[in-house]
Formats: structure tokens, sequence, C-alpha cells
DNA sequence: GCCGTGCGTGTATTCGATTACACGACCCGG
DNA sequence: CCGGGTCGTGTAATCGAATACACGCACGGC
């Protein structure tokens, strides 16, 4: 690989003209620019990276922590982020923290080490050891989806409050008064908010949940699918389910199928993110869809900003009810 | 920061023993070796990737190119890469090409910049112009899942023949004899290769596929919907519809659905990729599955051992027929 | 004709590591 | 008691770019 000496060399000037040209710096002569211009494409010379991120301390890069790349919404997600990095001239490094908080840990400490410009976690857990060595080597943190306490850390998320008191009174209006929740874990934000804001909407029409119907899922699909089958198992079973996430609410599809059940005649089902097969199912799928392509581009504007200088607020984004069949007749 | 040389201060030898305890060369003394791992964690060191990798050639990061990141079959291929990458030690990188050549094509070169140690690539069609920039550099390169004829590079991918022949068989027995076939793109191995597959198994049966019902997609949802709705409004229409890709099974499904179509009294469909909501549809889809995950696994393996000078064949794995209630009564 | 001004360019340092080479201490055999 | 080998460590060059500073030249004003 020919390198800027080369360069120089050929064009008959020094390697700070040639920086000079190609970082269209103070003013080279007419002349030397285009004789730098032409060795450059001569020698099909390109820029080492490595080298310039070493003297200006900048990268370029953002680096992206997801709890899992096999959740369509955190695909989405990182999809979302690359496409508005590309747009800012950033390229993005990805680590898988597969729902665990060491691997997320580990991979916070690689990325740091990568020298990221500016780093976007979607944390698994409310857990912040992590948080601890970012803010030490000060650089710029956003957190997406899940929110947890620390000074600072804009947080980027879609606000399901509203979306789910609509829910709550569709199921209502419905008919439904025994609600089987599949929860989040109680120790991430959006497992905590999602059912406290649902328990809230119901408490409002005068019908809380009842606590024995709420159980507690890990966001994965065999827990949606354990947790369907032991609300089903109680003696005074719910008629309709809500997963508060797309993979337990699969997992839970995926057990009613096998006990059976009629939807939504039996049991009606709701789950909180949209994706596209879900209206596909029969009966289609009443769900909450968060915005997940908005939350993946503010995420990265809002590092960005951070990068810049500039003192972004949290955005906060809102999810929204889609009704469909599967709770039972639509209005 | 630390550098280095902090610790080397602080430990009070000079940096070139910082760096041999770092790495375990030669042999420091153990009293020195403590000295330096006190400084060490004392400081809080952590070594620059960035000088290391300028110094030494290598940055343990490997570029991953796929052709879309919202298509289930390629998040699967990512989080797998991802994961081998980790257990050797190495990064990925990657870009969406958003099945799009002139994006491809500058995310190689990006990706190049970024002096990766290695690239893997899912091209999105046959051209082959990125391949002559990757060559230059001699930048190990790994073909995944498509392939294109160009010397030298390994490729990884799944073999769909046997399965499909299978498929054939299946769709004889249950008495189809118009079976739509929505393709790929003509300029993609898997588009061609599936096809040609298929209509040979047919063929060897003694039905072979009549071209007026064989369309082509782009791997995306809409153009399977397309060609759905453009095969069931031929004079004839197909008894049963063949996706060759799960973007475009999820398209043809949802245009099955919008037309009110019964499955598979009316409409038989069969689609190429398993995913795991497909068993939950009704009726639930007879597919054709590819190995994802060992595919991943072993693009990985062939590139490492690439870098590590070896000369890895082709790896070619097979794709399995699961056969569910889609395409009529199960035998 | 002299000197300040400004502009284009080159020289040399720097970023933070790795590593070839040299050097001094120590040990041992003759 | 001295020469040669080993071993641990330091010195300095290197990777490839960016950039502070200095230098030289042309030009203009007096």
């Amino acid at each position: 690989m020919a390198t800027m000496k080369d360069v120089a060399r050929r064009a008959g000037v020094s390697t700070a003209t040639v920086s000079r040209v190609l970082n269209g710096h103070s003013a080279p002569t007419p002349e030397t620019r285009a004789r730098v211009l032409a060795a450059v494409d001569a020698l099909e010379y390109r820029p080492n990276v490595l080298a310039r991120s070493l003297r200006v301390h900048s990268t370029q890069t953002l680096g992206l922590v997801i709890s899992d790349l096999l959740n369509p919404f955190f695909a989405e997600i990182a999809r979302a982020v690359e496409d508005e990095a590309r747009k800012h001239g950033y390229v993005v490094i990805f680590g898988n923290a597969d729902e665990n908080v060491e691997q997320q840990e580990r991979y916070v400490r690689t990325l740091l080490d990568r020298r990221v410009d500016g780093l976007l976690v979607c944390p698994a857990t409310d857990d912040d050891g992590w948080v601890s060595e970012v803010s030490a080597r000060n650089v710029p943190l956003v957190l997406l989806d899940r929110r947890i306490d620390v000074g600072g850390a804009p947080v980027v998320y879609a606000d399901g409050a509203a979306a789910l008191r609509e829910l709550a009174a569709h199921l209502v209006g419905l008919g439904h008064r025994r609600i089987g929740v599949i929860s989040g874990p109680e120790d991430t934000s959006t497992g905590r908010e999602r059912l406290h804001a649902f328990n809230d909407a119901l408490r409002t029409l005068g019908h809380p949940l009842s606590p024995d119907l709420v159980t507690h899922g890990d966001f994965r699909r065999r827990s949606g699918a354990n947790a369907a089958s032991w609300l089903l198992g109680q003696p005074e079973p719910p008629t309709v389910l809500v997963a508060m996430d797309n993979l337990m609410g699969l997992g839970a599809l995926e057990e009613l199928r096998r006990l059976g059940r009629r939807i939504p005649d039996e049991v009606g089902l709701a789950i909180y993110d949209d994706q596209p097969w879900f209206p596909l199912f029969e009966p289609a799928i009443t769900v909450v869809a968060q915005p997940t392509e908005e939350m993946g581009g503010a995420a990265v504007r809002s590092l960005l900003a951070l990068i810049n200088g500039e003192q972004p607020g949290e955005v906060h984004l809102d999810a929204r009810l889609i009704v469909r069949a599967s709770c039972g007749e639509r209005l």
C-alpha cells in the first residue's frame, strides 16, 4: 500500500503538503493541488485510518451494544443505527450482549479499547457497573430502549403508557376481566414500566391486575411459552394474555398452538412490539408498536450531538396500539 | 488515559519492558513483572489498540457486508458471525448493503480503509467490481451464501438441491401439477441455483415447471406479494406457490391473506428459509431450512484460516426440507 | 532600496505502541 | 583472572498520518 510519503515523493512535495491537499486545509496552490491529486490516484493511495485516528484522537466509529440481535426488535434498531451513522460518515461496531451482564461489560470495554467516538447501549439489566468505566474515559454515552439511573447519559426510548392505556380499555371493553401478563424481567426498566403502566391503566378502569396472573419472563421465546403454560394452568385461567415483548409473545403463541387453544375465542393474545408477520397470524395479532426506526435514528443523532459537545435532551417517542383481531371481536 | 510511558515511569522501567510484560514476551524478571503489573492497575492502564494496530499491521477486526439486516436470515448470519469471531478474539464491523451494488462497494472500501484483517461478504449480485480492490490490498476474503465467480475466494453456502428434490417429490405426491415459483433475482447465484435445482427435480419427476408460472422477485417482501398476485391472476393459476426466500414468502402469504385464499385448500405455499414463526401460521408453513448458524460459524473459521495463511476449501452445508401443513395433507 | 506582510511549503515533532539491536551484569570454565 | 556466553533491560527506530513552527519568496509602501 502506498503511503503518504510515496505520494509526496511522486508529486515532488512534502507530506505536509499532501496532507493539506487531502484535508482541504489552508491553501495549496492549484498546481500543487493538481500534482498531488494526480499522484494520489496514480498510486491509488488510500489514507491509513489507524494512523490518522491515532494522531487526531477520533475514529469516526460508534459502538453499539445490544442485548440480542436475534430479537427482531433489536435487529431493526441495529439497522436504523447503522443507517443513520453512515449518513454522518460514521461506521458502527457492534456487540451482542445476549441479555447477559458480563458479556455486556466485556463488550463495553472492548469497544472503548477500540476508541469508539461514542457508545450506544441497550442495557441488559439495571446493573450499571460498566458505566463508570465509560465515564472515566469520558466517552459520550447514549442509552437506548432501556433506561438505568445514571447521571448524564441521555436516554432514547419509546413510551408505551398511552398505548397500554388504550390496550387496557380495549380489553376491558371486550369483556376481558382476567388478564394474564407475561412481563419482562423486574431488573429492566422496560420490564417494570410496561407492567406498571398497564396495571395503572387497568386500575383506573376499575379492573386492576390480579397478582397471581402476572408472570415474569426474560425477553426470550422459551420464557414466553413457559409463562403461558403456567398461566393457563391456573385454577381460574386468564381469558387473554398480554406479552410485553415480541419474542415472549411468540413463545406464548407457540404454547397456545401446542395446547390447541383457539384464539381469541378461548384465549386472547396481545403483544408488545409489532413485527411484519404478526398481521398474518390467524387471527391477526393486536399489538403495541414501537417506532424502532425513529429510535435508532434519534439515538445516533443524540450521540453525535454529545460528541459535538452539545447537550441533547432525553428523547421519548410514543408507542401506539394497533388493534387487530387476536383479543376478540373488533369494535 | 494513562499511556505505556506513564506505566513505565511509575514502575521505574522502560516502555520496552512494559511491552514485554504485557505481551508475555522474552522473560522479564518476576519482580519486574510484578512492579509493572502493579503500575498497570494502579493507573488503570489500557493499551491503545490503534497504536498497536498501526505498528503490528493487524487490527483483530473482521468486516461483514450483508445485503439486508432486516432479513432475518441475514440477521441470524450476522449474529453467528459475531459470536464465532468473538470466540477467537476478533471484533466485527458490519455494513448493510441494502441489496444495492453501489452501497456494497462503498462499504467494502470503507472496511478496507479500516484495515480489517479479513472480509466476509454476502454479495448482493453477481457484480464483482469490488473484488479487485480487495485482492489488490490482499485482504483475505470469504464469500457467504451467494457465490460469484472469482478466483481464490472460498465460498460458504448451503446447498438446497437435495431438499428441493424432496420438496418437488412432496408436492407432486400431493397431486400438485401447476406449481408457481417466486424465484430470486437472476443475477444472484442463489436466485438461479434454487430455481434450477427445483426445476431439474421436477423434470426428473416428469412434471417440469411451466415457464409462465416462474416469476422473479428481489428477495424483498413487496416483490413476493406482487409475484403472488400476478401468479394467481393467471388464466390457469398454480395450485401451490414456492417462494425462494423468507421475505418473499412472507409477502406471498400476505397476498394470499389479502385475497382471502384458503391455504392449503385453495393454494399451497412453501418457503425457502425457515423462521421461528413459520410453524405458527395456520397452517404451519412447509419450508426448506438452511443451517444459518453453521454457515456463519464456518465462514468465520474459513476466514481465520485464510488469515493464518492456510488454504481452506469451499464449505457447503445442506439445507433440509421440513414438511408441515401448508402444501396439503401431511403424508 | 529596504523592510514588513502574507502566503505557500518544508522540517520536525507527535500520537502510543512494538521490536531490532546494543549494552552491562553476572556466571563459569580454562 | 580473563574471555565468552546468557540474560534482563534500555535506546532508538518505526508504523503513517497531522500539524506547530519556521523559512523563503514575492509584493507593496515608503
